[in-house]
Parts: C-alpha cells; structure tokens; sequence
DNA sequence: TGTACATCAGTGAACGCGCGTTCACTGATGTAC
DNA sequence: TGTACATCAGTGAACGCGCGTTCACTGATGTAC
C-alpha cells in the first residue's frame, strides 16, 4: 500500500472534525462538499469513497460534535468547585454565542436536524440523552424520574436561550439572554423547594 | 387599471402568508421562489415586482409568523382561565411539535435566523421583544425587570424543549421532553418562593 | 534481484439539476382627445 | 362615442452559478514469481 496503514481513517476524521466546525458554524445547506474537502487538504472527488452521501456526513459530524460538547461539560463538572453550575455557566458565557463552530450542536442545527429523516434523528436522540444523563447526575436532589425531567429542561433552556442570544440584534439585549438563561437553568437545578 | 384598487397588496400578503407557512415548515434553503409563486396562483418571475429578494420576503414572512404567535398567546392568555399557563401549554401541545408551518417561527427557523443578516436579526428582535412583554404581563410576581428576566427565560425554555421534541426520533421521549417543558415553564412562572 | 501486475486513496473533468435573479413581453383596462 | 396611447401586474424564457454526485484515470507502493 503506497499509504500508511490508517491513514483512510486519518483522512476520514480529518473531514469529520472539519465538516462538524463548518456544519455548527455556516449550517449544512452554507457549506458544499467541494468546500469541506478542500478545507480537509483533499479535492471533491474522493469524498464518495469516505462516505454514501453528505446525509451521512452530517451524521458523523453532527454525532462528533455533540460528543466533543459531552466531553467538555462532563470535565467542567468534575472539575473542582464545579458541578452543573460550571456546565451551565460556561455553555452560556459569551465565546459561545460567538463561537458555534466550537459549541453545541444542538443549539447550531437544532432547528435542522427536525427537518432531517429518520436515521440522522436517531443520532441525534443518542447524543442528547448522553447530555441529559449527565446534567441529570449533576442534579442535588430528586428521584430518577425527576432528575431526568429537569435535566431535559435544563438543556431545552440552554440550548434555546443560546439560540436567542444568536439570533437577535442587539448585544445588550443578547447579554440579557444569556444570563436569564443561567439564572433560570440554575433556578430549575435547584429545584421548587429552595 | 386592469386590477382593483390593492390588488397587488392583496398579492404580496399572498406570498408573504404562503412564504411564512413554507419556510418554517421546509426551511429557508427547503424551499424556493419558483415554489412559492407556483403555492400563491402565479409565476415566479413576477416575484421582484413584489420583493427585492428572497431574503427581504424572509423578514417579511417571518414577521407576520412571530405577529400569528403573539397573537394568538395572547388569545389564549386573555380567555378566561388562561393566563400564561394556558400559554406554555399550548406552545407544548403536541399539534406544535406536529405542525410547524402554524407554529413559532423561532423555534423553526431559530438556528437559521442566527446566521442571517443584521436587518434580518433586527426584525426578529422587535418581534421577540413583544413576546417576552406578554409573557411578562402575565407573570404572577416580581418588578419590571424581574419578570423581564423570567419572561426571556421562560420562552427560551419553551422554544428550546419544542425544537428538542422535534429533533428526537422517538415519540415516546419526545413527548416527556414537552411535558419536561411545560413542568420547567410553570415553575419559572411561579418563581423560587413557591 | 528484476519484472509484471494488483491495489487503492486521491484527482479532476463532467453530469444534470434547481437555484435566485433578470428582462422583454403580454394583455386587460384606464385615460386623453 | 370612438380611437390611440399609457399603465402595470403578471408571464415565461433565459442568465450564470454552485450544488451533490459519478467516473475514468493517476501514480505510488505492495505482492507474485
């Protein structure tokens, strides 16, 4: 083989890692193969012998992304002092809104990946509950039931209250978003009974 | 004239009402100017004797979408036994997650409005600010800027739980993510001292 | 060791297609005289 | 009242363009004998 054992792999999560970035930031209709695979080193041509179609792209890269997310909030978590707090606080800090190509997933393609068949949903579905285990195990108090009911609003409330701050104009108004947003996620963690 | 008086009016809210359903079902790039035409009983060339282009027939229809939503909120706000309880639940009913082209535009173009131009963001601004005032109005406690806070929250949550319970593949989950929703959304509406 | 052939990741031209946008035109009606 | 012309909402062919996808090919290296 006149390339490096592994190296199809490599090149394979090369386009990964850059069509996640691209996806989260431009959208997946605001970038084309060509593009992806020309920011991946490579030309257009060979993107069909890594993958059936840009569906199936977007699958890995959507997956990959919302696991880099689970990976950052969960070492947020464990750090010291820090707790669901900390997830919270840093998934509505101000280099997220700026920054999709380096954030949620769900917060960028939300509004997509609704749109987009069955299989891609499944993926999606996979990942969130991930998230919602996390924040769920981050929770003071209640049952397993509870728990997970208010974990998957936690993350409805940051995943929307993010998307807020995006899509409006004004800066000032964004900030306010954003720390509404950490003051209910935080109100919602702490449960009725404080 | 060979028209009556405000036929072209007429036509441009004809396109405008279609665009607002089209576009939050199928998306922006889901669906294009030859459909839209084709859906309002014409041709599409006669399109930029009405909009200077797709993305100015975009604020539009997504104005008069937000416009729809307040609206009706406020209906149901207003009608005896309603109140913002009646709000959150409806926005949570699954006929929502089902029919996006009467539904929220933010929640079904939110992730897209994001990457839009700032005229565009704009307008969505203005409308949103309307939503958190109602919202707001009918908060049970808490001053001016309490509830403003609260009330951004409170629809970031909705609009985040309704695009999660869209984008999950699996009936089941996504209907423990409205029911999620509806909980979170009522104990932010009662505030911690409950 | 040397030659012939197989492998296969990556190349780049080409495909049909639908997009947003432009524009010369139509044709029904209004106005001028 | 009749004729000529102006108005203008809507028509449909055409534009260049970029898209996702296909495919015959390249060329460096491995294997067979």
């Amino acid at each position: 083989m006149r390339y490096a054992k592994g190296h199809k792999t490599t090149t394979r999560k090369g386009i990964i890692e850059v069509a996640s970035k691209r996806f989260r930031k431009e959208g997946v209709e605001g970038v084309g193969i060509a593009a992806l695979m020309s920011d991946a080193g490579l030309t257009h041509g060979g993107f069909y012998a890594h993958f059936d179609s840009k569906e199936e792209l977007f699958q890995e890269a959507m997956a990959h992304a919302l696991d880099q997310t689970q990976e950052k909030l969960t070492r947020l978590a464990e750090a010291d002092g820090g707790g669901l707090e900390a997830m919270i606080r840093d998934y509505l800090e101000p280099w997220h809104r700026r920054c999709p190509e380096r954030g949620c997933a769900a917060a960028s393609l939300g509004a997509d990946i609704a749109r987009y068949s069955r299989p891609t949903r499944v993926v999606f579905e996979k990942k969130l509950e991930g998230l919602i285990a996390l924040i769920a195990r981050h929770l003071p108090r209640g049952d397993r039931h509870m728990r997970r009911r208010v974990a998957i609003a936690i993350f409805g409330t940051m995943m929307g209250t993010l998307q807020l701050a995006r899509a409006v104009a004004d800066r000032r108004l964004s900030d306010q978003i954003l720390e509404s947003g950490v003051e209910a996620a935080l109100n919602l963690a702490r449960g009725p009974e404080t």
